[in-house]
DNA sequence: TTGCTGCTTGTTAGCGCTCACAATCTGCCA
DNA sequence: TGGCAGATTGTGAGCGCTAACAAGCAGCAA
């Protein structure tokens, strides 16, 4: 900066204001100095500016499980938004959500300056551990619930789940199954609340829960489950023949396991996922399922992040994105209404 | 810092020192420092560190397309790697690989102070663009083909293929198709290559290219032009039974076009992909693919990026990491050679 | 005792930037 | 012509840390 100004004639000053914006400098000085920042390639030097300032304009990610495509698409989310609002963003990719592991992330995070975290943790039991720990900075989750008193952003789950039961019944099946995912992570739980709150709601009996862990595989087992109970009621009463799985991938290990019992969906029995992952449109059959705004949800989490930061709230606002139905094959019509 | 040497009673470039991992400390003086720095719960200002020692201790990732499952699990491991070496990272996600995106995303890191970048650019534009950028620092290429004088580290994509067209022909297929990725991917050209090679060394015919663009849909069309081929050619000589698909994503659109058509996997036409996603192993036929470890990818890259950071080279070193191939269901072993 | 070595600790001077304030320079009116 | 407001530019201090050097102190041989 030195440099520049002894190169433009004016003061270290003059060119910190015109890397600023200050309005109070004159076109011509303000051009001259353009120039030679130009000419030498300066570039203005961001730890001194943050010493400084004592603002890092660097704001943390902390998230869970990176590799699912939940998360993944919402963490790019949160940096594409964070970085159109003129901040960097690191990212720290927990395997699990121990207390531990969360309070060395944000160790280490807290050692960088940034000015706020946010955190995608849809594990209750990353939440609470969050929520315990003393954070040097605001911090707001993504899909963290709302049961705490920490600001946060989720996509409506229940409704989502609601959406797909209620699509199900009016596509003329008596009940719906439901293949939830791991009990400790809220999404799971808000998704098997809104199904059995709209079953209740609809005078439909409600099956047991049977629970994977999100993956293909334990999609596969619980589908081998339900394929064996439809085979063992053949004929008796109104059976099995809607499935509501929790996400995606475990709806395609159900597919599987119902195709291998020689089970047809959606005619012997209806299955709608979670998620709308690219390959949902692929499956066999191509699935009914719900489409989550991930850019919002990052967008309304970093809102409501720098709103904290720069002071204009300190509330523990929630707020809520909405999510889309998608329906296709899986769930095809039933032309007549599940009577046997 | 000068509050704690205050309350320890010492002067605050022994706290420096102490924090620092000085060995000329003395034991005691070292315990009472300590002590005091958690009661006080200090924590050191990387700014004003980065600034006296000119070392920001930041790396930057640069990513196209994070939502495809290789770019976004290799910038996993990219992050993780860098972590465990004591880098904070922060990562720009770039939708499109024009040269303008990515000189303002180097800008951007750039302009934060990072000492070194890691590329995950797997387009050839994209790299080459890269290479006619002076960049502020050492890059690294991951996926980036080592064409350019850039050093980089990828997959052997070549090996993977032929191991896939290899595996194939040795099932008892005369000849192996191929769904091609995007041109301008040079993971799609090394797979193409890889099997174009190996059937020219098996002698076997080397059947028109199809392409696709990675997506499921692209897939189902290539899927679609198959099965017309081998409809229209029932009876006729050794016709189509094997296809060798760029990525999974693109297989299981095949795999829905061949179903659709009346066509069996693996009995009438084997298919094969290339990434492992975790869904792989469910779709119907559960696929034969090629599994690559993005972690070492990630941790190489990094290896190598701090090699040029702290100078211990300066070369355009390249590094490779062997695939794996993982046999299932979707090639089944033809019983007896193709002759029909 | 003197003088040397080796360990431990303190002192000083920046790193490159912004903030608060002071100084200068315009233009304009009395 | 003097004087004053407002715009423009310059000056000095300090953000919190580390590097380089200086100083103090023990232990030991001559």
């Amino acid at each position: 900066m030195t440099d520049v100004a002894r190169v433009a004639g004016v003061s270290h000053q003059t060119v910190s204001r015109v890397l600023s914006d200050h309005p109070n400098v004159s076109a011509k000085t303000r051009a001259a100095v353009t120039q030679v920042i130009e000419q030498l390639g300066y570039r203005r030097n961001s730890a001194a500016r943050a010493l400084a300032t004592r603002r890092t304009h660097t704001l943390g990610v902390i998230a869970v499980n990176t590799t699912l495509h939940g998360p993944a698409s919402t963490v790019a989310g949160v940096q594409e938004a964070a970085r159109d609002r003129g901040y960097l963003t690191s990212a720290v990719t927990l395997r699990t959500a121990t207390q531990t592991a969360l309070a060395e992330a944000m160790q280490h995070l807290a050692g960088w300056g940034v000015e706020g975290i946010v955190a995608v943790t849809p594990q209750r039991a990353a939440v609470r551990a969050l929520a315990a720990l003393e954070a040097p900075c605001p911090v707001v989750t993504v899909e963290g619930g709302h049961t705490l008193d920490l600001p946060g952003v989720s996509l409506d789950q229940n409704l989502g789940a609601r959406m797909i039961t209620e699509h199900l019944l009016a596509s003329g099946h008596a009940t719906v199954w439901h293949v939830a995912g791991p009990s400790d992570w809220l999404e799971s739980e808000a998704r098997t609340q809104g199904w059995e709150e709209t079953l209740r709601e609809a005078g439909a009996d409600v099956p047991p829960v049977l629970r994977g862990d999100w993956s293909p595989l334990s999609g596969y087992q619980a589908g081998q489950q339900l394929a064996g109970r439809v085979l063992a009621s053949r004929g008796r009463g109104a059976g099995l023949t809607a499935v509501f799985v929790a996400n995606d991938q475990m709806a395609l290990g159900v597919l599987r396991a119902l195709r291998e019992a020689g089970l047809r969906t959606p005619e012997d029995v209806a299955v709608a996922g979670f998620d709308d992952i690219p390959e949902a449109e692929f499956f066999p059959p191509p699935l009914t399922t719900i489409r989550q705004d991930f850019a919002s949800l990052g967008r309304d989490s970093i809102g409501l992040l720098l709103d904290h930061i720069e002071g204009r709230t300190d509330e523990s606002t929630h707020l809520v994105v909405a999510p889309e139905l998608i329906v296709r094959a899986s769930t095809a019509r039933r032309i007549a209404p599940a009577a046997e």
